[in-house]
DNA sequence: AGAGTGGGCCTTTTT
DNA sequence: GGCCCACTCT
C-alpha cells in the first residue's frame, strides 16, 4: 500500500515566508524542521513550547501539508483557538484552517459525522458533569429496590470511579482499591449500575465526556473503514500538554497514525497535575518505546522567568524522584529573590496580598501583568472579599464556570429538549421549573411519551386525560405552548432567538420570583443569546457550550476591557505566565491539600505555579486559619517552603496585630501613597509611621 | 402521594 | 452550592 505521506522534510532551497531560523533558537529549530515520524519534545516550562508547535504546524503548511490536515489537540479550547490563530496569521494559508482543539472537541467533531455507525443520532446530546451525575442517581434509583442493603457510594463518586475505568481502562476493582476501598466488596452492584448508566445513556441518545473519548476509539478500532478515512485525513498530528493525557487519549492518538506516523508530542513530566483525572505521565516517558524511530527532543532554554525565579523552582522539583532529568537554564539578567511571606492569618494574608498588588501597580505593573494562584477555589474567597472592599478589579478563573449556573442550565434545558427530543434530562430539568412539577411527576410523564417522538406528544398530550388539576394543569398548558413555538422552523436556525423566546415567555418572570439576584442573570442570558447568535443551529451551540467551559476572555461578547487582576487555581493557570505572580495558602493541609494522594503530584502543581512568573514571586504562607467548626488552628508552612535551600528566597515575616496595611514587605524605595478609597473609616492608626521592626 | 422546605454534611484539582 | 434526609403542606 503505497503511502503518499511520506515526510515533509524542509526544501533546503525553499523560502520560507518565515525566517523560522531567526526567530527560533537552535533547540527549537530542529523540532520545527525535523521531516516527521514519531517525535517527542520535552519542554520546560517557559522553553518557547507554544511557540515551536505554532512554528512547526505553519512549517508543515508551508511545505505543502494542506492546513486542514494538519490536526492539534491541546488541553484547552483557549489554548487551541490562539495557537490555531497564530498558525494562520503566520502563514495566510490559502488552504483553510489547521484543525484543532482539546480531545473532546475534536472527538465531539467526528462522532458527529459517524454517530450512525455507533448507534447513536447525529444529533446526540452531551452531559455535563453534572447531567451525568443525575444519570447516574438514577440509574442508582433504579436498582435500588434490587441492591443489597449495602451503601452504596453517592452518585458523583460512582461517576468519579466510572470515569476513572474508562479512562484508564482499569478494571473496576482496581479503580476502586485506589478510590474507595471502603465500596469494594460491592463491585458487584457497583458494575450493575454502570450497566444501567449506559442503557438509560443510550436511551437518551446522549455522551458523557468519557464517550466523546471512548467512543472515538472503538470508532478507530471497530470501524475500519471509519479508521482509514481518519487516518487518511490527517497527515501530522501534534499533541501538546501530553504529560496530562491518560491512557484512552494515548490510544486514541495511537489509533489515528497512519504508516508514516507522523506524530509530535510535546509536554513536561515535571508538569503533569492532572493524575487525579486518570493522566498517566508514564505516557510521556514511554512514548519513545511505544513507537520505536522516535527522535527526541529537548527545549530547556527558559525565556520566562528570572534566574532566581527558576533556581527556586528547579531546587523544588528536584524534591521529586520520578522524573527525567533535565535543567532548565535561564537567559534572563538576574531579578529579585522570590519573597517567602509569613502572614498572621488569612486576613492578613489578603490584606497582605491587596497592599502588594497596589504598591508594584505604583512601580508600573499592570494589574493585568499580576495573579494570585491558590491549591483550590475557596482559598479565593478572603481575598475576593479583601479586593472588593478595597476596589480592586480582579477576575476568577476558578469555581463554577459560566455555563455551569442554574439560571443557564435552565434555559439551555429547554433548547436541548427541542433538539433532541429523546433527553430526558433535559425534559425533566425544565419541568421541575413549572409549579406542582417534582421529581416524580416529569418523571411519570417522561414514561408516557419517551422516545424520539417525545417532544411531539409532551405537546399533544390532554393534561386533564393524565391527571393534572389546578395550579399545575395551568402551568402545563403554558409549558405545552412555548414548547410549540420553540419548534417553528426559523427558531432552529437561530438559538439566539429561541433562548430569547424561553427567556420572555416564562424564565424571566420564573427568575425574579425563585432565585436570587434575578437581574444579572437575565443580564447573562441576554448575553448568551449573542453568542448564541453566533452559531448556525441548536446542536451546534449546545455541543458549543457544554465543551467550552467559559465564556470569558475573547469570547465575551461585549468583553470588559479594563485591567484586572487575574485569581486562578494552579490548573487553571497551566501555559499562562504573568510579570508578578503570588502563590497563597502555602501552608500544610491547604497546599500539599490535606487529601493530596501523591505528594509528588502536588509539588509538580506547586512547580507549574511557581514558574508561571516572569519577574517577581511571592510565596505567601498563613501562620493561623480557621478550621470548618471556626475555630482558629496553627498552620505549619508547606513542605514545599520549608525543603527550600534557604538561599533562593528572601524571609519576610508580618507579624500579628500589624495594622492590615503594613508595609515593611516593600522593596526599599517603594514609597506609595494610599489611594483615598483605602483610607480606614476608624482612622484607628495614623498611616506614614510604619516602622518595620 | 407527592411537592416543597429546611437542616446537616460534604466539597481538590477539570474536559 | 450540591446532595440527602426528614419534616410539613396541599
Amino acid at each position: 500500500m503505497t503511502d503518499g505521506r511520506a515526510l515533509r522534510p524542509p526544501r533546503p532551497d525553499r523560502r520560507y515566508r518565515v525566517d523560522y531560523a531567526g526567530e527560533l533558537n537552535a533547540e527549537q529549530l530542529r523540532v520545527v524542521m525535523h521531516p516527521g515520524g514519531p517525535m517527542l519534545a520535552l519542554a520546560g516550562a517557559g522553553t518557547g513550547k507554544t511557540r515551536t508547535l505554532v512554528y512547526r504546524a505553519s512549517r508543515l503548511v508551508e511545505d505543502g501539508v494542506a492546513a486542514p490536515r494538519v490536526l492539534l489537540l491541546t488541553f484547552t479550547n483557549k489554548a487551541a483557538r490562539e495557537m490555531l490563530d497564530r498558525v494562520e496569521r503566520i502563514t495566510e494559508s490559502v488552504s483553510g484552517r489547521v484543525t484543532g482543539g482539546t480531545f473532546h472537541s475534536v472527538g465531539h467533531r467526528i462522532l458527529r459525522r459517524y454517530a450512525s455507525l455507533l448507534g447513536y443520532t447525529e444529533r446526540f446530546s452531551i452531559l455535563d458533569r453534572e447531567d451525568a451525575t443525575d444519570l447516574m442517581g438514577q440509574a442508582l434509583a433504579d436498582l435500588s429496590p434490587d441492591l443489597p442493603a449495602k451503601r452504596t457510594p453517592r452518585p458523583r463518586l460512582l461517576l468519579d470511579i466510572y470515569s476513572l475505568v474508562i479512562n484508564t481502562g482499569r478494571d473496576l476493582e482496581q479503580a476502586l482499591l485506589d478510590r474507595a476501598p471502603q465500596y469494594l466488596e460491592q463491585a458487584e452492584a457497583i458494575a450493575a449500575i454502570y450497566r444501567r448508566y449506559l442503557e438509560r445513556k443510550r436511551q437518551a441518545d446522549a455522551m458523557d465526556f468519557d464517550d466523546l473519548l471512548l467512543n472515538w476509539l472503538l470508532l478507530l478500532t471497530r470501524q475500519p473503514a471509519a479508521r482509514r478515512e481518519l487516518v487518511e485525513r490527517f497527515e501530522h498530528i501534534l499533541v501538546d500538554e501530553y504529560q496530562d493525557t491518560n491512557r484512552l487519549q494515548a490510544d486514541i492518538v495511537d489509533g489515528m497514525l497512519g504508516p508514516a506516523k507522523n506524530v509530535m508530542v510535546v509536554g513536561d513530566d515535571a508538569q503533569s497535575i492532572y493524575g487525579f483525572r486518570g493522566a498517566e505521565f508514564a505516557n510521556i516517558i514511554g512514548f519513545p518505546e511505544r513507537h520505536p524511530g522516535c527522535e527526541v527532543f529537548r527545549l530547556e532554554t527558559n525565556y520566562r522567568s528570572t534566574p532566581s525565579i527558576l533556581r527556586l523552582a528547579n531546587a523544588s522539583i528536584s524534591h521529586n524522584q520520578y522524573q527525567f532529568a533535565k535543567e532548565l537554564r535561564a537567559v534572563r539578567p538576574e531579578g529579585e529573590l522570590p519573597a517567602l511571606v509569613s502572614v498572621p492569618s488569612p486576613e492578613g494574608q489578603a490584606s497582605w496580598v491587596a497592599d502588594r498588588l497596589l504598591a508594584l501597580r505604583e512601580e508600573g505593573f499592570d494589574l493585568e501583568d499580576m495573579a494570585v494562584l491558590y491549591r483550590n477555589h475557596a482559598h479565593s474567597l478572603d481575598l475576593q472579599v479583601e479586593l472588593t472592599r478595597r476596589n480592586i478589579p480582579y477576575r476568577v478563573r476558578s469555581g463554577l464556570r459560566f455555563f455551569e449556573q442554574r439560571h443557564i442550565k435552565d434555559v439551555l434545558a429547554h433548547l436541548r429538549f427541542i433538539d433532541n427530543p429523546r433527553d430526558e434530562m433535559a425534559f425533566v430539568r425544565l419541568a421541575k421549573l413549572r409549579p406542582g412539577f417534582g421529581p416524580r411527576l416529569a418523571g411519570r410523564l417522561w414514561q408516557l411519551v419517551a422516545g424520539a417522538e417525545a417532544l411531539r406528544r409532551i405537546c399533544g398530550l390532554d393534561s386533564a386525560a393524565v391527571g393534572l388539576r389546578g395550579a399545575a394543569r395551568t402551568a402545563f398548558a403554558e409549558l405545552q405552548l412555548l414548547l410549540e413555538d420553540l419548534q417553528a422552523p426559523a427558531m432552529a436556525a437561530q438559538p439566539g432567538e429561541a433562548l430569547r423566546l424561553v427567556v420572555e415567555r416564562f424564565y424571566r418572570q420564573w427568575a425574579r420570583e425563585n432565585l436570587e439576584n434575578a437581574g444579572s442573570r437575565i443580564e447573562d442570558l441576554e448575553q448568551l443569546a449573542l453568542f448564541a447568535d453566533g452559531h448556525p443551529d441548536l446542536n451546534t451551540f449546545l455541543a458549543e457550550v457544554t465543551l467550552l467551559n467559559d465564556l470569558s476572555g475573547e469570547d465575551a461578547v461585549g468583553g470588559r476591557d479594563d485591567e484586572m487582576v487575574t485569581l486562578s487555581t494552579t490548573h487553571q493557570a497551566k501555559g499562562l505566565e504573568w510579570r508578578a505572580v503570588f502563590i497563597i495558602w502555602l501552608s500544610e493541609g491547604r497546599f500539599p491539600t490535606v487529601r493530596a494522594e501523591d505528594e509528588e503530584e502536588e509539588r509538580r502543581l506547586f512547580y507549574v505555579a511557581a514558574t508561571r512568573a516572569r519577574d517577581l514571586l511571592s510565596l505567601v504562607s498563613p501562620r493561623i486559619a480557621r478550621d470548618r467548626y471556626r475555630v482558629d488552628v496553627v498552620l505549619d508552612p508547606s513542605r514545599f517552603l520549608t525543603e527550600l535551600p534557604s538561599d533562593v528566597y528572601e524571609r519576610v515575616t508580618v507579624a500579628d496585630q500589624r495594622p492590615p496595611d503594613a508595609l515593611d514587605a516593600l522593596p526599599a524605595g517603594a514609597r506609595y501613597r494610599l489611594p483615598a478609597f483605602l483610607e480606614e473609616p476608624e482612622g484607628d492608626n495614623g498611616d506614614g509611621e510604619d516602622d518595620p521592626n
